[in-house]
DNA sequence: CCAGTTTCGATACGCTTGTATCGGATACTA
DNA sequence: TAGTATCCGATACAAGCGTATCGAAACTGG
């Protein structure tokens, strides 16, 4: 046989070219060829590694998802905010996917093993399924509304520091 | 001068076109090719309309934009529902969108526009800026939830209901 | 030391895309 | 009614895409 370089660590390399690319362009914006460019490998070498173009995406889709449950431990306070307050260009990858997944039928599965992953570690942390998908669904949309550029990053902290201390959607029904 | 169309009508019909296809294929299978033949128009009417297709799908944004805020009035419950349990086809423009906006700089004040305005509304009926961002961004959570079917519309509602109640995501704090 | 097999990077190919261009049809004007 | 300026739909074109293919290189087994 050839020379077999690690094939691990250069699917590693690839992926992080996709989070990168996806971050600057948004996920139809990944091409292999800039993938391969970026990643200092062949057009072939991202071909061989990953058969095709949507293997490909779903392969980081899954990464991007254990890196989003890895950072979101603690408590629930902390785990909100690293789920609302993410790196930028981690919470960008993940916005591309969630649309793609909308309308991917073969993207969504993974997607929704992720949300589902995420739900349960908060309902283990707030004891309440209910609580665990109203926090999941706003920290979400405060990520793409400060990713828009709707609100600022101490905007969308503000609002996560009332809803974490029952004082922003309280009582909406009196209004 | 040649039989002059209704050039308004025509706009009218090539946005629709827009909106069906982004809910089937998202805003990247949007082609020019495909919104002139659903249609029923030619490419090149599709071209002398709006000029780009980046024109073309900024038109379509402030129109979907129209649409949403046209549909949450009364109430802020009532409101909040609409927004959250908006039509499925109208959610998946909406989110193909925010995706786009992400990402590419000229699409992003159109939606930004359109994201003052409805949290002008809350506002307005909640008295509370806060709350109001902290409802929009919760809206928006559990539309793309339900989009990539991680909620059903059933669990996207019963969340909402305990919000609007005030009991989901108090004293998350204690969790 | 040589044959064989496997993986490498490069290139070729067919397709789709957005945009530009072009003759023909049309409705005002004089 | 003839001229003309405008707008119509069709077609042409260059670029970029994902994928398939190919000769060369390289490591292993005999």
């Amino acid at each position: 046989m050839p020379r077999e370089v690690d094939r691990d660590s250069r699917r590693g390399r690839i992926t992080d070219a996709v989070f990168l690319l996806a971050d600057e362009r948004g996920l139809e914006g990944v091409t292999l060829r800039d993938v391969a460019a970026r990643a200092g490998v062949s057009l072939g070498a991202v071909q061989r590694c990953f058969g095709t173009k949507d293997e490909m995406l779903k392969f980081a889709l899954d990464e991007v998802g254990r890196r989003v449950l890895a950072r979101a431990g603690g408590t629930a306070d902390e785990a909100a905010r690293a789920l609302a307050l993410p790196e930028r260009a981690e919470a960008r990858v993940w916005l591309a996917f969630v649309a793609q997944a909308a309308v991917s039928p073969n993207l969504a599965p993974a997607l929704r093993a992720s949300y589902a992953d995420l739900e349960g570690m908060f309902e283990r942390l707030l004891g309440d399924r209910v609580r665990a998908r109203a926090l999941v669904a706003l920290a979400d949309g405060l990520t793409a509304h400060v990713l828009i550029g709707h609100l600022t990053p101490e905007q969308a902290r503000e609002v996560l520091d009332r809803c974490l201390a029952g004082q922003a959607l309280d009582h909406l029904g009196a209004g």
